[in-house]
DNA sequence: TTAGGGTTAG
């Protein structure tokens, strides 16, 4: 048989091979690869390409790299099949390495090699090199080639080239859709990737898993429940697709809605780390604590093993319960449970524990016994801390690490200047202040945004651009008038800087979530929950303000921050103060 | 006639 036709048993033994590959009958499939290189029989490249492909396919990377070193001659689908394998393993450096020994051999890549190899691009230059190539070579047009490049941009933060390989080209297809649509939900440019999501459809491709798990994030990044529940309907036709259930989980949570959350969870047949960390991270995020680590003892019972995540999720649920004993024996012993290390984030997590509780030398300390260099968050968990405990030499210190880290945070010169204006330093106050105009930082304008009849409205502190502005004050200082009756005084320890008196209380009195809260109450169905999104944290006053409303016009209002969620209900908040 | 792109939790 060995002396007859080469290529009529090269084609029989690769039938041969893809067999094996279908069934996984990696025992099967060595027999042949022997037989085959018995008896001096020489195969043609193409036979030994499905030998290597086919150990790559078996994860058996050692010997598809021994038989691809062993080549007599490797043509591109030798090199290409190695460079993909490497990628996928992400071994980055030797995909990269293959290719440069590729060109080198007179090798020309196609658009096959490119669109496996972009993924190995560790920075922005080495993928403007390898777009040169691209170009070079006459493979931009390339669907393939395309959707890679989009998603690897977008990786890297480059949103302008991906949305510059996206559009200057005519052709696409539903996958270069995604990766656009994906690329700007996962930058956290929601809106663009809703406004592409509507254009595909326009362009008359149908939605598939890929799209509608990204276009919820984008939901879940603005919380945009409504939109989010018409995109639930078009998730049924995917039923159990678990990427897509876990995207579907993660928008009600984030949009504060719990109960969809759970019957989205609880009809989900597999279950992943990922369902169960979003869970439990949504969970504590909306402040019931204990649910989150009863799911958490739950998913063990389940047999899933905890991630680095999944314990953020615990310790943050710790955190803001005050349950400062169990966060602590969770951080001590992850390693030994888990064989998880601390990373800072977990550090991050447990600083927040001590310093809500108050325990500031104890969170100081943990700072200087973690393994990482502390950053400019883990500096922020503890200054959050002081804000709450009013305490302000260690505040100072936190802030001044924070911005020689940082030195443009906005952020931290107001809570540091609110700190000093709330124990009369007005001379300290009026420092930072200046330090902040010398420097030109300046304070992000408070922002919230409600979804009425599947619109977004925003309201922006000093911005009077909202046609309805003035109907709402005028409502707002009715309910105000209504609120002060039963007890409400505007607490001006929030206002920051140098006014006074009334001028002083009015800054306050029109919070962009007070302005919101108010259109909600105008507009939107009654006794349905009135849900806020804003992008600084809920001040003082207006947590006041929210309880107290929440039980004279007995409604329910769910405001998220940008750290986490508050339920007001009946007078009380789901973070019972604590935040 | 072997090789290729997009989706989820902090």
């Amino acid at each position: 048989m060995h002396t007859h036709n080469i290529y009529a048993d090269s084609v029989t033994y690769s039938e041969l091979i893809k067999c094996c590959i279908s069934r996984g009958a990696i025992r099967e499939a060595k027999i042949v690869h022997n037989h085959v290189f018995s008896n001096g029989y020489r195969p043609m490249t193409f036979l030994i390409n499905v030998f290597v492909s086919m150990y790559v396919k078996f994860n058996l990377l050692d010997d598809a790299q021994k038989l691809f070193d062993q080549m007599p001659e490797r043509n591109v689908v030798s090199w290409t099949t190695m460079i993909a394998a490497f990628t996928n393993v992400r071994d980055y450096d030797k995909a990269i390495g293959f290719l440069i020994l590729m060109l080198r051999d007179g090798v020309r890549p196609n658009s096959y090699t490119f669109s496996s190899v972009l993924r190995a691009c560790c920075k922005l230059s080495e993928l403007r090199q390898i777009h040169c190539g691209i170009v070079k070579y006459g493979l931009e047009s390339d669907v393939f080639v395309r959707s890679a490049l989009v998603d690897i941009y977008s990786k890297w933060g480059d949103l302008v080239n991906a949305e510059r390989v996206f559009s200057e080209m005519p052709t696409g297809d539903l996958v270069v859709w995604n990766s656009i649509i994906g690329a700007f939900a996962q930058n956290n440019e929601g809106d663009e990737a809703l406004s592409l999501f509507k254009k595909m459809k326009r362009c008359g491709f149908s939605a598939d898993q890929a799209t509608l798990t990204s276009t919820l994030r984008a939901c879940t990044g603005l919380a945009l429940l409504e939109l989010g529940q018409q995109i639930h309907v078009h998730v049924l036709k995917f039923n159990q697709d678990l990427t897509l259930n876990n995207a579907l989980m993660d928008m009600y949570c984030k949009c504060g809605n719990l109960e969809d959350a759970q019957r989205a969870f609880s009809r989900m047949l597999n279950k992943d780390v990922i369902s169960w960390s979003t869970m439990i991270m949504g969970l504590a995020q909306n402040g019931f604590s204990q649910k989150a680590l009863e799911m958490f003892e739950a998913m063990k019972k389940a047999g899933i093993r905890p991630n680095y995540v999944t314990i953020l999720g615990v310790l943050f649920a710790c955190s803001h319960a005050g349950l400062v004993d169990k966060g602590l024996y969770y951080f001590n012993s992850m390693q030994k449970l888990f064989g998880i290390e601390p990373g800072r984030e977990h550090y991050g997590c447990v600083i927040d524990l001590l310093g809500r509780a108050g325990k500031l030398d104890e969170a100081i300390k943990m700072i200087h016994d973690m393994k990482s260099e502390p950053d400019a968050v883990t500096w922020r968990a503890l200054l959050g801390s002081c804000r709450v405990h009013q305490n302000i030499d260690h505040a100072v210190y936190a802030a001044k690490q924070i911005l020689a880290l940082d030195p443009d945070d906005a952020g931290t010169y107001i809570l540091l200047s609110n700190l000093y204006a709330k124990s009369q330093m007005w001379e300290d106050v009026a420092k930072v202040r200046k330090i902040m105009r010398d420097k030109g930082v300046m304070k992000e304008p408070g922002c919230s945004w409600i979804e009425v009849n599947k619109k977004v409205h925003a309201f922006v502190l000093g911005d009077n651009s909202n046609p309805q502005l003035d109907e709402v004050i005028r409502e707002l200082n009715k309910l105000i008038l209504r609120l002060k009756q039963v007890g409400y005084v505007p607490d001006t320890n929030f206002v920051l800087h140098d006014l006074e008196g009334e001028q002083m209380e009015d800054s306050l009195l029109y919070h962009s979530e007070k302005l919101a809260i108010m259109f909600g109450m105008m507009y939107s169905v009654k006794g349905k929950a009135i849900r806020i999104r804003k992008n600084l944290r809920i001040c003082g006053d207006c947590h006041v303000f929210t309880k107290l409303l929440s039980k004279i016009e007995d409604c329910y209002i769910v405001i998220r921050d940008p750290i986490r969620y508050h339920h007001f209900r009946d007078g009380i908040c789901s973070c019972e103060d604590f935040w």
